[in-house]
DNA sequence: TATTGACCTTCCCATGGTTGGAAGGCCTAT
DNA sequence: ATAGGCCTTCCAACCATGGGAAGGTCAATA
């Protein structure tokens, strides 16, 4: 099998192959006579498990950990178990991260009449110095007509 | 004021102003007789302003146009409003992503014995074809020891 | 005044994961 | 034989950031 059916049946492009290739993710392939790269199904079953972990949001780094323990039969799962906990760990701060902008940013979504008029909340509070949560985000009855710059 | 004084008065660092400078973010800053970048309060207002916005996660194409509108005296709050409303929507695809990924590794984890023992849910899940969820995800009572590759 | 140390300047390099392209060789079908 | 669709290698770009080298400048101190 020539890299490009690789690439179909195991969901990673032909690029991204030669990358893992060349960074030692993977062993180099065989090659065919006019230098050819050929893989296996067992080549191709191994793609796709780089695959999925990918979109387990694991980094390269973390998947050739992984690749190790799929190799080595004697692993104790407690391993994986590990290594799969201390992802979960760094999603769960990623999200918290991104959920914090988030709110944040609805707030002051939520605090902007988005109108033909130029106050906006937003970029008044991107502009100022209040750090805190505790800004009047409410917008105001009576509010000025160009409070910015 | 100097590019160090600059930074350290906006939280941007020294480096990233003038890679700022470099891509057009921001202005060239005008310069002493030797030949140092120099800076107004105004200038550190604009980086600061900078910062909060990476510090929610906009792009330095999307805080470009925030500047902009940030300049324009007679912009419309609903311009800014309808950018930092797309830049929720993609913050909250991020957050559904990373949230499925922490999901499915959690069933994972929660189904895997983390012991001596090779046999792991989680690379059997990464290995095999099943892209549902409906996978047999509790711990079997007589799981077998090694069923993997 | 001379030295020192902390700053500034530009330039190049690296990260991580992926994509794009160019130039040239190979394979297969018509 | 020719066309087109593969393959090969190499080089560059993305984004935002940091590291470091080589050389100039500034301010304070001995």
């Amino acid at each position: 099998m020539n890299i490009g059916q690789a690439a179909k049946a195991s969901g990673v492009s032909a690029k991204m192959i030669r990358y893992y290739e060349e960074t030692g993710l993977i062993p180099a392939a065989g090659r065919t006579a006019s230098g050819y790269r050929d893989y296996s199904d067992t080549d191709v079953h191994m793609l796709r498990f780089i695959r999925r972990a990918r979109d387990l949001g694991f980094a390269v780094a973390e998947i050739s950990e992984l690749l190790e323990l799929w190799r080595d039969e004697s692993r104790q799962s407690a391993e994986v178990k590990r290594l799969a906990q201390g992802h979960i760990a760094a999603l769960k701060k990623k999200i918290a991260d991104l959920q914090d902008m988030e709110h944040t940013l609805s707030m002051l979504v939520n605090s902007c009449q988005g109108d033909h008029r130029p106050h906006c909340p937003i970029l008044q509070r991107l502009e100022t110095d209040q750090e805190d949560e505790n800004l009047p985000i409410q917008p105001r009855p009576g509010a000025i007509s160009r409070p910015l710059l």
